[in-house]
DNA sequence: TTTACTCTGTAACAATTGTTACATTCTATT
DNA sequence: AATAGAATGTAACAATTGTTACAGAGTAAA
């Protein structure tokens, strides 16, 4: 598809009229498929995405590798991590893992500050900041104040929001690997919230019944 | 001291002079004491503070009441959390203390926006940004990555540094408050963090020794 | 000095989370 | 169908963190 047509589809009711034709100029698409990789922790920013279609997961790790999951971004929203690169002109602190199949518009780094003069810029790269934080808050809070049962629970609902399926086709190990836990463990508090009602397991697959 | 003087004398380095001029006009001293609130989860956001000296705290809180440290903001930073609830026009998602006696400058919300038309002042808030979004990211992989004793040496380490001083003065209990842990677990791992010659603990005292 | 209170040390035990080991079931491929 | 590999279930145990209880030392105020 035009990239023009694209644009105009997607982000008319967020960008004004000369911003879009802007965007236009200068953005390419980019599709990936699950579990494609955007950035890993280290790498250099050259592009800031926005999501049009999907959903990609972004995580923490650290220096043996173990990652820890911080959020998801949907559809018609940017990475701030990417922001906060981009603007320090430094390498990524993050990595992005697309969660499902993905249409990502690409715009160039330094574009990011051109387009502070546009007041529908300026108002998404703050909401995107915005957003970005809150969810910062939402994983503290998770590690800070909740037990592994509540926060697999409430890892799984956030899986459902951005799959937008209760039919989530994942493994236990998976899930130990998001959550920096281990498989049995993993294993253990499953069964434990089947039990108690609230997911149905099957291999590959969980429903969430409580949502 | 007159704000103008103060203005110029703390920031002309970071705004340019048009901009200290306006924030000349509508900024007001705030002087704060050793563990005064500065804000609360949920009271609404109407000045953007501006720290001059001194170090500021800034928690978490859950349902229950308990608390977690995220970060300290130190001297010539301001506290993205406030820009993330002005630009929503929400209430406060953290509180704010102050780690020590303290001198912030307080802008009114709106010139948060009003202002983005100066380059320094856009630079200054996005770093505002990038420098909080990265201690969310340091909080996080305490949280996820370490254990109480490595947390703990952490949590002092910064202390040292937001207190410009290796002699901390610190109940163990204070400590298990803000790293939401409780008081004996503190101790043991003080006490531990003692014999193995990395601090020296007093009453109401730990010195940092390999700092 | 006496008293009350705070702070620290520590033992004993409980709860949660992590690890090791192994069995079983399901699935894809030969 | 036979085989190999992946996914799950579960027991037994280890390590870490949290809780309860109490003793003793320091400190401030009566």
């Amino acid at each position: 598809m035009d990239i023009k047509v694209l644009v105009k589809a997607n982000f008319s009711f967020l960008f004004e009229k000369a911003l879009l034709d802007e965007m236009s100029i200068v953005a390419q698409l980019k599709e990936v498929k699950k579990n494609d990789y955007l950035i890993d922790i280290g790498q250099e920013m050259t592009f800031m995405p926005l999501i049009i279609t999907g959903a990609i997961k972004v995580f923490r790790t650290d220096d043996d590798g173990d990652d820890y999951i911080l959020y998801f971004i949907e559809g018609g929203d940017t990475c701030a991590m990417t922001l906060n690169c981009c603007m320090k002109g430094a390498k990524s602190e993050i990595k992005a893992i697309a969660e499902r199949d993905s249409e990502l518009l690409l715009i160039p780094v330094h574009k990011l500050e051109d387009w502070l003069h546009y007041k529908s810029w300026r108002a998404f790269v703050f909401g995107s900041y915005n957003n970005r934080f809150t969810e910062m808050l939402e994983a503290v809070d998770s590690l800070a104040f909740m037990n592994m049962n509540d926060r697999i629970l409430k890892y799984l609902k956030n899986k459902v929001i951005a799959n937008k399926s209760e039919f989530l086709k994942i493994t236990h190990n998976t899930i130990s690997l998001e959550l920096n836990t281990s498989r049995v463990v993993v294993s253990r508090i499953l069964k434990k919230l089947e039990i108690d009602g609230d997911i149905k397991l099957d291999r590959n697959q969980i429903k969430i019944l409580d949502f």
